[in-house]
DNA sequence: CATCTTATTATGTGCAGACATAATACTCTG
DNA sequence: CAGAGTATTATGTCTGCACATAATAAGATG
């Protein structure tokens, strides 16, 4: 048997109740005489399996089915461009405002940064209508050239020409403000879902983020 | 060197540039002789890599650095209980409601399932205030034995007694409802956090669940 | 030149064996 | 009996080798 093979029987056995949570399944030796192959083949079958949430193992202590399965969702961080256009609707967005200025106290202790950034406001649409409103915050100091931003949308110029980087986001409803309600074109105080979002380079902040969707969006998740 | 060490002086060289999005990186072989490993050592690494969307393989064709590197976020599904613990506040549960019914039209189609189901509401309480409204349909046709959900969370019995589930989960911004707000204490309308999953096993539906988050709530992701 | 066939090559996966390491169980000692 | 030291054990990782497989490149053929 091959490492799908074993890791699809031991999730067989998970499934079927033969091993219930809580309990140590048997050694990786064991199971490559059960199994008839090499200890090293059914490590890694089990390593992706723990490495799922499904198995947890310690050294000596052996290989336990998670009491609870660590349920992870994976969610694509939205490009809102391809959001659009994967509903077939025509992609579109305006630059509101561009400036440079000293961000506010919670937004530069996200950024853990307090010096000149350039702001901008950009309004998204979908068919014309507001889609998301963006209200960004990027440390030139880092990015050098910068492109005209009313030609190109900030975030996919940056996932294109900006290294690798790390970052960390957060989603919550919020009630509009009156300018957040005022540019999507709905009451203040309306629900809205909000999409913050920080992203470093090293120890160098890039961006700071705050995406204001229109009211009906959701974002989905496929759970492992 | 060990396949972290390659595995962290991969990722430097892309952040560094020495490797740019696009480009053929030397193959398994090529460094292991650099990095003094075996192969294998080398191909757990970038396996790895692979796996997490920073580099794309093929056989033949050889390992390049992702172009769009595929931006994902993990979150964690809340287990209310621990997240509530986690934030070192004392957690319990009230259970509002408990009837059978057949769902609307709208938890019917999402469920896959017309028949009659069994409803519960549930608050959510974190050191005595309201911290989540539950509202959760169950299918006990497949579920046999149910337990007095006056002593146990629905959300547990489940995670602990029902076999491993497929799944999928959304989340939105919405205004609360008159009952939502009234149960949570707050005003309606207010913009409140929605988490709404489904889950299966196989092709039976198990449960469907509504969950409205008290506003602050906030779901936090790390970016791979 | 187009197309089919045949190498070539990089990754995918497997094996047996070895040693490292962490956690537990056991034993000795005061 | 408590605490320190030691043995045991299951997983973690690496090595060197082998063969499988997919994709491409090169060559043969009409």
């Amino acid at each position: 048997m091959n490492h799908q093979g074993i890791r699809a029987e031991v999730l067989r056995r998970i499934r079927a109740r033969d091993w219930v949570p809580g309990v140590t399944i048997p050694s990786e030796e064991a199971l490559a005489v059960e199994f008839g192959c090499a200890r090293a083949t059914v490590n890694r079958a089990l390593r992706d399996l723990a490495g799922q949430g499904v198995l947890e193992r310690r050294r000596r202590a052996g290989t336990r089915v998670a009491l609870l399965p660590v349920r992870k969702a994976v969610v694509d961080i939205p490009v809102i461009r391809l959001d659009v256009e994967g509903k077939g609707q025509v992609y579109t967005h305006r630059l509101l405002e561009q400036s440079m200025g000293v961000p506010s106290v919670p937004v530069a202790s996200r950024a853990g940064f307090a010096g000149r950034m350039l702001y901008l406001e950009t309004l998204h649409l979908a068919d014309g209508r507001p889609y998301a409103f963006e209200a960004r915050w990027l440390n030139v100091g880092v990015l050098g050239e910068l492109p005209d931003f009313t030609q190109v949308s900030a975030n996919e110029w940056l996932v294109r020409n900006v290294r690798y980087t790390t970052g960390d986001i957060a989603f919550s409803a919020e009630g509009a403000s009156v300018r957040e309600a005022a540019v999507l074109g709905v009451a203040a105080g309306t629900a809205v879902f909000v999409t913050d979002r920080a992203t470093w380079v090293e120890a160098d902040v890039i961006t700071v983020v705050r995406l204001c969707h229109a009211p009906g969006y959701r974002l989905q998740a496929g759970v492992s």
